[in-house]
DNA sequence: CGCCCATTTGACAGCTTTCAAATCGCGTGG
DNA sequence: CCACGCGATTTGAAAGCTGTCAAATGGGCG
């Protein structure tokens, strides 16, 4: 893995897998500073392990949850029905990231969380995740900025959403995808396993099954990308930037600034 | 104003309006617990009040903000360009919220934020913000619970524009600007002004102004609301509410628990 | 009174959905 | 190893919601 930008791979990022709640620190030190004692508070959180199998529901909406959960491994889906009975996805979780804070904090659970895959989830009491906020304040920054890129991921959603068309939406998302599990360190950025049906992408996307077949096929045969079954091979980066109208700045790579956080 | 939900008003909420940034300190002190100390840090934090004309561009998408700042009267929007040219609202913010939180914790401002009206805004240093969360942890925890709430408004903005059609994605707008208005402290929930051209709110809405005009008409038509330039009377509170599809969860109106915060 | 911008209206085009039906992929069982 | 079954993917045709384009109307301000 390259740690400088090239054409190839635009978005580099330092290897640094670790183990449980390992990546969630990985995660938020990316753009906070944190001190020995602030990474041993946050690694000596209580919590228990849970496994899940594809297609579970971690929490339902409506739901008053006791936990928050850090997942860690396996991909999760936020999403919400409207009274049509349709389903919009609202956001897609990697491997590190906090996966229901929004629900355990308030408390009823706005959106229901779902497995795409087996997934490893760190359950942690609220009351512990609190406390930790309230004992080392630093950390409590910290969580609330991976709250804060959750947002801006929201908010591009809206963006995608409300004014791209279907073609340049799909595009979007698949960079999205690439640049997330990289920075996740989960697979390459060119090619990479993307475990959601049609459905679920439209889902996402707010079209239907039927349009993303037809969109997927489109950008195949742009020469955008390349598919096998649900893996995904971008083949040709520039490309399929510009058909997404990606612009990385949302997720929020920058690297924080020498003394930004105390 | 009712302390107790009726059917014309569903969504009460005490009235207590402050100045300054006790504006901000009565939102957060919604969901959140804080003692005499934290109070006072937070109203002592210092600022400068600045006053935007109509229009104005307070942060431009880009930008290297250097301040954090508080919505003291007055209405603002985040939005988002895509590269069709077109632009879609991301946000609306009310008097008490903060409105670019979102874009002084990290470097680069990932969306512009332009008034609606005339606005006077609290400028706080970035780094005064930062270091109340350090100091006063519970008002860390405060504010990252506003960020919460930030994210859960956008997730459900996702849902209303990826799959509601555009009668219902009106009245769902219609239904939460009356909500806030009124948890805000500005203007009755039945009848309120709502300072946004047609083409703005499309823009919120993912559509097109002509659009929007002809569903303004229709729940004109059926009775739902009533215009008159461009404030609004909701007519039918529980049609309304119908016809948009909401369900104020979302907006986590719901009281603290005892002791859910230290 | 006149200008300018927002609102309104109508006709038409187009992107996306809808509804089926056909095909494919793959795990299961014979 | 091959047949079967079921869900996911593909494909086609037609309908529909929303967008586009233009022109008319309306309202506020100088």
């Amino acid at each position: 893995m390259s740690t400088s930008p090239t054409a190839a791979n635009p978005f580099p990022l330092e290897a640094a897998p670790r183990r449980g709640l390992g990546l969630f620190l990985r995660k938020i030190e990316h753009w906070t500073r944190l001190d020995a004692a602030d990474r041993a508070a946050l690694l000596g959180l209580s919590h228990s392990v849970r496994h899940f199998f594809r297609h579970a529901t971690i929490v339902r909406e409506r739901d008053r949850p006791t936990h928050s959960c850090v997942l860690l491994s396996g991909l999760t889906i936020r999403h919400k029905l409207v009274s049509s009975g349709a389903r919009q996805i609202v956001g897609i979780q990697v491997a590190g990231d906090m996966i229901d804070l929004q629900n355990s904090m308030f408390e009823i659970a706005d959106h229901s969380i779902q497995t795409l895959t087996t997934a490893e989830v760190a359950l942690v009491p609220r009351q512990a995740l609190r406390d930790l906020a309230a004992s080392r304040p630093s950390v409590g920054t910290a969580m609330w900025f991976d709250t804060l890129l959750d947002a801006s991921i929201a908010r591009e959603w809206i963006a995608n959403v409300g004014r791209r068309d279907a073609r340049t939406r799909l595009a979007h998302l698949l960079c999205e995808m690439a640049v997330r599990f990289e920075m996740a360190g989960i697979g390459r950025q060119s090619c990479y396993e993307l475990p959601m049906s049609q459905e679920q992408i439209a889902d996402a996307l707010g079209l239907t099954s039927v349009h993303v077949n037809r969109m997927l096929k489109a950008l195949e045969g742009d020469g955008l990308i390349v598919r096998t079954r649900r893996s995904v091979t971008i083949a040709d980066w520039a490309q399929l930037i510009r058909a997404g109208d990606f612009d990385s700045t949302y997720l929020h790579l920058e690297q924080r600034s020498p003394g930004s956080i105390q």
